[in-house]
RNA sequence: UCCUCGGUAGCUCAAUCGGCAGAGCGGGUGGCUGUUAACCACUAGGUUCGAGGUUCAAGUCCUCGCCGAGGAGCCA
């Protein structure tokens, strides 16, 4: 009978046969009779080892001679064993070099500095740390899809080149398009996204967007993806419903499926626990009171600051929405408040443990009139807008959404100290390259 | 754009008051049949980011520049 090919993951459903799988060793311990070889294939991880007496003379003096991330074919017996984390071990009984490296892997065993890593992130991908951190992240997206579409969502991706603008001029990328002069890089689907749902009621977008700001900081990449729901006839209160319910079942499922990971991470999974709704909810001039009992000097028509979210977040034990901001501080397409013409119907949920915000939405503008007197009194240029603004000349609607950044939703379920990790190619504004 | 900190071996970092530039990991050689960031012995490895200055003497002090990190602002 043929030797079958399998993958790492499968191995425990394989015991005491012998069976063939191909990957890259990327640790090795060995003595002189016996060498224990790290193997990873990207569907787990497994030690191979190799004794003298068992296996041909060439092939235990070519296990001498491999470097590290060397790729392998190695044909063995898959052995139950306590010893291995996996519960599983190979006994080798034929080594295949399909490549080995002749240069010394760059990436040590030891610590390495954030600046080497990311210039070497093509390479960093491969450890293990990255690797759970992208099963994290795979296992957000996929659970924010499948929740939407089981609600009865219906995705409808908005455009990354743009000609008009979103939210305003700042921060955007531009590039020349043809002979139509500048064209821009999406900051937002949600213009478009509020057109998508007058014409399917619940919809979605989900995509990267971009901001040319110059944000140094651990919360902030030029690239990110962002997931903005939009639903017709959904007010505020729908509007903070839905995120709860959606940020709630994005956690439960991480629990649920990658507890290995987080482990991995040595995420403390008590706090993820917690995140059920209802959620906390203050509004903004509470807020602005709490803070200044906290010892904030913010001033009452100010966004918060990153130290106001933090230490606003260490006041509770899950996500908490602020609901309510002053006008001048919000986007022009936010819905006045009914009984204070000051505010909006907004929100902000922020994560606890100091990640801060992760969602940003609100009720939007549906009287022309007020829109319209809000772009100028914005300075925006009207004439971007008309599409926009025949949304409130047919069939004007009352509706809400939201935006979700992926990578900060990704960083505080990991609990990571860098938005960077969360994303398999950071983008910042002093790194283009890998 | 602003504030703070940093740049020393391939990597992570030491180097006291300005006084012989070091360790761990990685590399090389040898040893070891159960290692878990394996271990033990030996060994090679340096334009201390760059330019200028002070000094008998500069990794260390001064000036300028380059690069990076953290934070602010802005935001998801």
């Amino acid at each position: 009978m043929p030797v079958s090919c399998v993958q790492i993951r499968e191995l425990p459903q394989h015991i005491d046969e012998e069976v063939v799988i191909r990957g890259w060793m990327y640790n090795k311990r060995s003595s002189g009779k016996i060498h224990f070889l790290q193997l990873r294939d990207g569907s787990g991880f497994v030690q191979a080892v190799m004794v003298k007496n068992d296996v041909a003379e060439e092939d235990f003096e070519n296990a001498k001679n491999l470097w590290f991330e060397a790729c392998l074919e190695v044909t063995g017996k898959v052995r139950a064993d306590q010893r291995a984390p996996s519960g599983v071990e190979l006994s080798v009984t034929a080594l295949k070099v399909l490549h080995n490296p002749t240069e010394e892997y760059p990436i040590g065993k030891k610590e390495h500095g954030i600046d080497f890593l990311l210039d070497l992130r093509h390479l960093w991908l491969r450890s293990q740390r990255q690797h759970a951190i992208m099963k994290i992240r795979e296992q957000v997206i996929w659970t924010t899809r499948e929740y939407l579409r089981n609600n009865g969502f219906l995705l409808v991706d908005s455009p990354i080149i743009t000609g008009s603008i979103g939210e305003g001029a700042s921060g955007l990328f531009d590039l020349d398009y043809f002979d139509m002069g500048k064209a821009y890089l999406a900051q937002t689907g949600q213009l478009y996204a509020e057109a998508a749902a007058a014409a399917y009621g619940k919809i979605y977008t989900f995509g990267p967007t971009f901001r040319a700001e110059k944000s140094k900081t651990r919360r902030h990449l030029t690239e990110f993806w962002m997931v903005e729901p939009e639903v017709a006839f959904y007010d505020h209160e729908d509007n903070m419903h839905l995120q709860e319910d959606l940020v709630s079942a994005i956690v439960e499922q991480v629990l649920l499926h990658c507890g290995k990971e987080l482990a991995l991470l040595e995420r403390d999974v008590e706090p993820l626990k917690k995140v059920v709704p209802p959620f906390h909810r203050i509004t903004y001039d509470d807020a602005v009171k709490k803070l200044h009992s906290l010892g904030s000097d913010i001033r009452y028509g100010e966004d918060f600051g990153n130290d106001d979210e933090t230490i606003l977040t260490q006041q509770y034990d899950k996500p908490v929405f602020v609901e309510c901001y002053p006008k001048k501080v919000k986007a022009f397409y936010m819905k006045e408040h009914p009984t204070n013409p000051d505010l909006v119907l907004c929100d902000d949920l922020l994560a606890p443990e100091g990640y801060g915000e992760i969602i940003g939405g609100s009720q939007r503008e549906d009287d022309m009139e007020r829109l319209v007197a809000r772009i100028r009194e914005q300075g925006l240029p009207e004439e971007s807008y008309t599409w926009y603004l025949d949304l409130r000349r047919y069939g004007t609607f009352i509706h809400s959404g939201f935006g979700m950044g992926i990578e900060r939703v990704v960083a505080w379920i990991c609990g990571l100290q860098h938005i960077r990790e969360a994303i398999p190619w950071p983008r910042t504004i002093y790194r283009l390259n890998p």
